[in-house]
DNA sequence: GCCAACGTTGGC
DNA sequence: GCCAACGTTGGC
């Protein structure tokens, strides 16, 4: 499995919105990126993401599953734009920002650091492992395979 | 609020 | 098909 990491400015969507929505989850709308729509359709069901507010907080709050692999997008007016769904899975208790993750050598490379405006990107196994311990969150409990 | 980085648009 | 102009994102 695969690991991801969605952003979302707090005031368009939030970790609490987002975890208002339970188990049945919500589709990730809005991407009018090539980049971030193709890895949306290298996602599988059951996949793990991490839930980053960008602008306000700049921080990892969360951990998502994939529950519906992509489809069209219903936000949008042209049928080439699509999205998955995910689902809250947890908090991550102690939210890590991106002062620290920029300030792990571990990180140096994770596509958050080097491209900042991608909105959906993949995260290595070892990052999100990182993230996770640097989160307050056991690895192993979030993490399959 | 500014601006760098990046993507998209449209004139040629 | 090039590239300047413009819009958007998101860190600072």
């Amino acid at each position: 499995m695969r690991y991801w990491l969605y952003k979302s400015e707090p005031s368009a969507w939030s970790w609490d919105e987002q975890k208002k929505k339970g188990d049945a989850g919500e589709e990730w709308t809005g991407v009018r990126n090539h980049q971030a729509r193709n890895f949306m359709r290298e996602m599988k069901l059951g996949d793990r993401g991490f839930f980053y507010h960008s602008n306000e907080g700049k921080a990892v709050v969360g951990i998502v599953e994939v529950v519906k692999e992509i489809h069209p997008d219903s936000t949008a007016d042209d049928p080439k734009w699509e999205c998955v769904d995910i689902k809250a899975v947890t908090d991550v208790p102690e939210p890590v920002t991106l002062d620290a993750i920029k300030a792990e050598p571990k990180l140096k490379d994770m596509v958050l650091v080097n491209n900042s405006r991608l909105s959906v990107q993949p995260v290595k196994d070892e990052e999100f492992a990182v993230i996770c311990e640097m989160g307050g969150v056991d690895p192993k409990a979030v993490m399959k395979g």
